[in-house]
DNA sequence: CAAGATAATTGGAACGTTCCAATTCTGTCA
DNA sequence: TGACAGAATTGGAACGTTCCAATTATCTTG
């Protein structure tokens, strides 16, 4: 069964012109006639043909091969998901295809993809990198002039372009609304310690704090995974202080949503008797009971866009690293218990 | 910067042998002697050589380009998340990458996505296919030798391989269970009625209500998007009847979800007053509150089987199409209020 | 109608690898 | 020392495409 593979000569063959004729067609030359160029691809219809871009590419070293390589420190994450769908339509509509591989936070994994991926000729990199990920990791990338860009999380010294929210003043936007409806102690919840993103959460967080005249008091910032179960495990120690926190900031909607769980578990209903904001505004936000307030950054479309960087690089040639930080928007919804409405909640349904 | 490429003919020259010898040595045969290949493998280092999949694929037009695809339906659902992450983990570990493709349900998308992947020269492809697929859609590809597996769904006539859950079994378990507890009015919530699936775990609804003496209500079925949104518009249909349902088994866990949160809206208690059973075992589905008695059929497993299967396909050169239905197992938690245990619920903290 | 311009087509060389058959090298033994 | 076996190495052809320079066919126009 595993046929004999079509080729360009065949075609041409069949069709009665040369294999550089067809060749002109497949790439939509205007140099061809109309009527060979019909010709010549009905027998492409005909014969079943399947252009191997492998071929293509060797010949055409220049240009490269099209398809992009994307790479997610967690894609069980529904925002990484997102991300991922997101540059896939871009990527897609230009006529490129994704590598996509999970890392699963383990630069070793990591490392093996990208060289993987850079046998397959990928012709850019999106990357969220996996903790602990260096510059030196990307070193041999750029040097061999393959645009990356950085979603998400920056690498120290690296000298390629970067897309990540604005984490600081996301934060600092929660912090000041929740100071804002009367709350003076605010807990910060989740995430590990040890990353950029964190810290850069955290200082919103203080900052804003600052700004409002508030203390800040180590003990109300918590960190755990960065995930529902993290959430969880970050409000039962919270609401183990003696002085209890009465609102919350965390650091993504996954534990966001972790922490309301939590708090039903302690029969504490999550906005009203607890405010809670997250961070990122995953799908499920709007849906959820109660629908979560959060930081909305669009995690489809910064997909998008850190498609489009790359895109642009690539055909560019020249890849000048640019850093980009998306702005971001507080979207109060009920979690949080503010003045806003039960309207709201039911306009949905 | 975008530097020359280094070929093997460049490390050829640098290590004073022939390209023959390089090749030999990239593909580790015991035919060169130690101190050439230690030699090489320096020079290849030093140079920073990258191989060149593409030519080397060109030429052993046998063998394939260790290229999987995976394409599926929603990506922004979790289950095909962590049922790519399955795929992902056993495909790398042989030395495989995956062109990870979403169609979001569109059989156009889809088309593009497959004959893009096969210019590429996939080796094989896993398939969750959008809704509307047709055989004929897989035709070419079969018939081109490259092995195919259907996952989740199949596509009647199609002669590919399929590893699909039993969906029967599953949902007829969880019917039982429900009647087990003393429930007489069990709704079935949300699904797009036009799937295989749908009827499916309809099928073994029905059935369980039959083998239980309960007699099954029309309208107690209430079909909706298979999505969080769809099962908060689900159970609001559903509360609207007459007879009120006092349990529900839901599509799937996103439905399940959305039908907790449309409980709540309305002043019930997920679990107290009202009984739900999900479908797949997402991961949130043992971390939320309540925590989801589901079916589980553990998505990433399935993706590792699928990947295995595939896998097992492209190595025996043979495809003969083999329909897996993966056993499943009712797992009991919080929110079908069984007799189960606060117990549980706090050994999890 | 010659000649130049334009349009359409074409044959080879090249891309970076693998494979085959052929060659060189080393050592053994009569 | 000559012959031979085995180990190690090697040059060239091939894979399916694109590109370039060159060729042929078709028009214009003076």
């Amino acid at each position: 069964m595993g046929k004999e593979r079509v080729t360009v000569i065949d075609i041409a063959h069949a069709a009665g012109v040369s294999k550089s004729t067809v060749s002109l067609v497949l790439q939509a030359s205007p140099l061809v006639n109309e009527v060979t160029r019909a010709k010549v691809n009905a027998v492409i219809r005909d014969l079943g043909y399947v252009y191997n871009r492998g071929a293509a590419n060797l010949r055409q070293s220049n240009s490269k091969s099209k398809i992009i390589g994307i790479v997610v420190n967690d894609l069980t994450n529904s925002f990484f998901a997102e991300l991922a769908v997101g540059v896939d339509m871009v990527v897609q509509s230009a006529g490129y295809v994704q590598f996509l591989a999970n890392t699963a936070e383990s630069v070793d994994r990591q490392r093996e993809v990208i060289s993987s991926m850079r046998e397959h000729g990928i012709s850019g990199l999106i990357l969220s990198p996996a903790r602990g990920t260096e510059a030196a990791d990307l070193k041999s990338l750029v040097a061999s002039g393959i645009p990356v860009v950085n979603v998400v999380r920056q690498v120290a010294g690296a000298k390629v372009s970067s897309l990540v929210s604005d984490n600081h003043a996301g934060m600092r936007d929660a912090v000041r609304h929740l100071a804002g409806l009367g709350h003076h102690r605010i807990a910060f919840l989740g995430g590990f310690p040890d990353t950029a993103v964190f810290n850069e959460r955290l200082q919103g967080y203080r900052d804003a704090l600052s700004d409002m005249d508030l203390a800040v008091h180590d003990e109300l910032v918590v960190s755990s995974a960065p995930s529902r179960a993290g959430g969880v495990a970050a409000i039962e120690r919270a609401l183990l202080l003696r002085e209890r926190p009465t609102a919350a900031v965390c650091f993504n909607d996954a534990v966001a949503f972790g922490v309301c769980d939590g708090l039903r578990a302690h029969r504490l209903d999550p906005g009203e008797d607890f405010a809670v904001i997250g961070f990122d505004d995953v799908i499920e936000a709007q849906t959820a009971v109660p629908a979560l307030t959060t930081v909305s950054v669009d995690p489809q479309g910064m997909g998008r866009r850190a498609a489009q960087l790359l895109l642009k690089q690539i055909n560019a040639g020249r890849a000048d690293a640019e850093a980009i930080v998306s702005s971001v928007r507080l979207v109060v919804r009920q979690s949080c218990g503010s003045a806003s409405d039960k309207r709201e909640r039911l306009s949905l349904l």
